[in-house]
DNA sequence: AGCACGCCGACT
DNA sequence: GTCGGCGTGCTC
């Protein structure tokens, strides 16, 4: 017999073993019995087992009850990857394979039943009820057939071990969306393609949508060529679209200082070896094109690539800057795809049919096995961290983990990178590589412009605005708030609109014409009246992106205003339609939030303009200045790519301030030294390592008790382990102290050792309880909100 | 997680 | 007497 060991995905810190009477290949799925039901699990190991060793043990070891996969469906080598992330984030084994591997992967398969030959022939000699011709040929989906024959499973099963009937699993099929294109067979000659007109038209621009060609021509002769065999169908993925939009760099040459960098890449791309390496370049120095040149490199060593992204979208650009230079397959991973594209991305990846793969952040864990090279582009963005899972992971710093644990060279690239990984390189844990140079820009010219915070649109930023369109140019209006106006009061009683479940005011959205909350999605859409004093004198307060745009409108009646944030981008065909928009050659003004700034670029836009540059700075998290800086040097880099000199004009209150001044002149160096001080100033990472418990309840008062035991707790904890250098800090109501409806507390642990921290919060996760309260943990939390 | 087992309160 | 509340403990 084999003792095989499984991960089942549950919320346990342990494996479980069954006995097979047949070798299972480790990284398969099978279904197992536990408790009274039945799991899938994955099998880690499996071995020859003597019979004492089984008769002597102190389980009762049941069977594997059917083996799903015939090949693995996660490599072996991936398993102490996982393990290790189990381990650093103190997370069940089970839920880690969970959130690594496909949703569906988990779910049981649909059975059906067939007759075996035996089964057909006790059928005839009628030793079987005659439902059973039902599944004679085609077989039957399992309970459906349970209820039309009246037996229980347990009968059937009886049936299937005398070997009369047999069940196979499958799973539902699920439709990927894809676009059928029609392009020659090859092999027409010249002479026969210019006789017939569909075909000259299809030969002219090679691969032509089926819809299109049928539209423009008719269906029937255009059936009747594919019938003949002269044309032949490619399916292709949907998204493929939106590659019609996106310019990406098409021929290029590496600059002599690209070039510097490049062949110290590729020194140590020649040596193998674990080795990451900072490649700080700002906007516009090139860094795809090192990416690019690296990845050619690790190819041509026969070896796969691995490239993440903060963002879905940028997935999308990514894949497409790939393709343009690479003929080789690539696979797509991220949480947008349908359950069915990312099985087979999966499946695609496993089978080591795919070369590159490009992903955000749940693609750290793509089952890729001779790797050559992890790319992790927005290195500093704060996507890469998981916030809604049981295992809140940043996929950055797991890129560094694979790439340790397969021994490889991790780049990570950005034009402001974290604080974090500059300190590393600064540090020398990291190499650093520095594209400092522009080859196709200067700096913009900068401007601040104080502020005191009532008018929208300064006079002078008009008169700049006014200028640029005068030349036939564009404007970007850079403003990280959506909605209309974030505060609404009543000027009768000054009650000011709060959020019933969070306690945040609420953000009046005029599209909607509702108050809406942007932290659970609350709406009020009645007639707004004061609920206090029933008047109905209402104004609002501040502004948004949609206040902005009606701004501009009035200003500038005559010009495109195109706004781009959460709201006008919420599916994929508004998304497309307003791309569709920015590239027309037009003079535009763009508005719009964060969403705007991550990595698109717009063309023709030779002013960007920065409302409120100060919103963000306040926000009580150790990270609000880093993170505020980057959003700040990323909307001043739209600013004057490949044409003319471009010209960023911030408005602001707060012009002294140190993010401010060196977010308007791009000078990361500075930032840092000043933020880097801070931080050791007041012991916040990268000093000490973080994590926070939080304590969330539907009653503050029991919160705020539980709150208070479990730091008694704690500190017992740390007094009996004996550790010194560790800090407990709280607890302290979160800076949103009710969300969603539910109070929340926390509790901060610092220290400069990560062992430490995470030896107290295991055995706290594993014995601290309080009735009615929900407790998770964060370690290295991006918030502490 | 999810479910069974078990020990105390308010009901036909 | 019992139905059911959810605290506790286990799952190969």
């Amino acid at each position: 017999m084999y003792l095989v060991e499984v991960v089942l995905p549950l919320p346990l810190h342990q494996t479980f073993s069954y006995l097979s009477d047949r070798f299972i290949l480790p990284g398969v799925r099978c279904i197992v019995p536990f408790r009274n039901s039945r799991l899938i699990g994955i099998v880690l190991n499996c071995e020859l087992a003597e019979e004492n060793l089984i008769k002597n043990s102190p389980f009762t070891y049941k069977e594997v009850e059917e083996v799903i996969d015939k090949e693995p469906i996660v490599p072996p080598k991936m398993f102490s990857f996982l393990e290790w992330v189990a381990n650093y984030y103190l997370c069940a084994l089970g839920l880690v394979y969970k959130i690594a591997l496909p949703s569906g992967t988990f779910s049981l398969p649909k059975k059906r039943i067939f007759l075996t030959y035996q089964g057909k022939e006790a059928l005839k000699k009628g030793d079987l009820p005659e439902v059973f011709s039902l599944i004679k040929t085609k077989g039957y989906e399992f309970k459906t057939f349970l209820r039309k024959a009246k037996l229980s499973s347990k009968e059937l099963l009886k049936l299937k071990k005398q070997g009369l009937i047999e069940i196979q699993y499958y799973f539902p099929e699920v439709k990927i969306p894809t676009e059928t294109f029609l392009r020659l067979k090859p092999n027409l000659s010249e002479e026969f393609i210019e006789k017939e007109e569909i075909l000259r038209y299809v030969n002219r621009l090679k691969e032509v949508p089926e819809k299109v060609l049928k539209n423009l021509f008719s269906s029937k002769e255009v059936n009747k060529l594919i019938k003949k065999g002269f044309l032949e169908r490619v399916e292709y993925l949907k998204m493929r679209k939106i590659s019609m939009f996106m310019s990406v760099p098409e021929d290029y040459r590496l600059t002599s200082l690209q070039r510097e960098v490049f062949f110290k890449i590729k020194e140590r791309l020649d040596k193998g070896g674990f080795y990451p390496i900072l490649l700080f370049g700002v906007t516009g120095s090139g860094k795809s094109l090192i990416y690019l040149e690296a990845i050619k490199e690790v190819l041509n060593q026969g070896k796969k690539v691995l490239v993440l992204v903060p963002e879905i979208v940028l997935t999308t650009y990514m894949e497409m800057l790939l393709l343009k230079h690479f003929k080789t397959d690539i696979a797509i991973l991220h949480s947008g795809l349908s359950a069915g594209e990312r099985f087979r991305e999966w499946q695609r990846i496993v089978k080591g049919e795919v070369k590159i793969v490009v992903g955000a952040r749940s693609a750290i864990f793509a089952p890729i096995e001779g790797l050559g090279l992890i790319v992790v582009d927005e290195e500093h963005d704060p996507s890469y961290k998981e916030e809604n899972l049981s295992c809140k992971y940043n996929a950055r710093d797991l890129a560094l983990v694979r790439g340790n644990l397969e021994n490889i060279p991790v780049i990570l690239g950005s034009a402001t990178p974290s604080i974090k990984t500059f300190y590393k390189a600064v540090e020398g844990k990291y190499e650093l590589l520095v594209l400092k140079e522009r080859p196709y820009t200067q700096l913009p010219e900068v401007r601040l412009i104080k502020h005191p915070g009532f008018k929208l649109i300064t006079s002078s930023l008009k008169k700049a605005i006014d200028e640029e369109l005068a030349k036939g140019k564009s404007v970007f209006l850079y403003l990280n708030r959506r909605g209309y106006a974030p505060l609404v009061r009543c000027e009768d009683c000054h009650h000011l609109w709060g959020c019933p479940n969070c306690g945040i005011p609420l953000t009046y959205h005029k599209e909607e014409d509702s108050l809406l909350c942007h932290y659970c999605g609350f709406e009020l859409n009645k007639t707004l009246v004061c609920p206090v004093c029933k008047g109905t004198n209402l104004k609002f307060y501040r502004a948004g992106t949609e206040r902005v745009e009606e701004e501009l409108r009035k200003i500038f009646p005559e010009v495109e205003i195109i706004r781009l944030d959460r709201d006008s981008i919420n599916t994929e065909r508004k998304f497309l339609k307003i791309m569709e928009k920015i590239y027309q050659p037009i003079p535009k003004i763009i508005v719009g939030t964060q969403m705007g700034v991550h990595g698109h670029n717009f063309p023709e836009v030779s002013l960007v303009g920065v409302l409120r540059a100060e919103e963000g700075l306040f926000i009580p998290s150790y990270k609000a200045a880093e993170r505020s800086f980057h959003l700040l040097t990323q909307a001043a880099g739209r600013a004057g790519r490949k044409t003319e000199r471009g010209k960023v004009f911030f408005q602001t209150s707060l012009e002294e301030h140190y993010v401010i001044k060196y977010a308007l002149t791009q000078d990361y160096e500075s930032f840092y030294k000043e933020e880097i001080a801070l931080r050791k100033a007041f012991l916040f990472p990268p000093f000490v390592r973080l994590a926070v418990i939080r304590i969330e309840g539907i009653k503050e008062e029991i919160v705020k008790q539980g709150s208070i035991k479990a730091k008694e707790f704690l500190e017992k904890i740390v007094e009996e382990e004996g550790l010194e250098g560790v800090w407990v800090i709280g607890p302290s109501p979160c800076p949103f102290r009710k969300l969603k409806g539910f109070y929340r507390w926390h509790i901060l642990i610092k220290s400069e050792s990560h062992k430490k921290i995470n030896q107290i919060l295991q055995i706290f996760l594993g014995r601290f309880m309080f009735k009615g309260l929900k407790i998770n943990h964060d370690i290295d939390p991006e918030d502490l909100l």
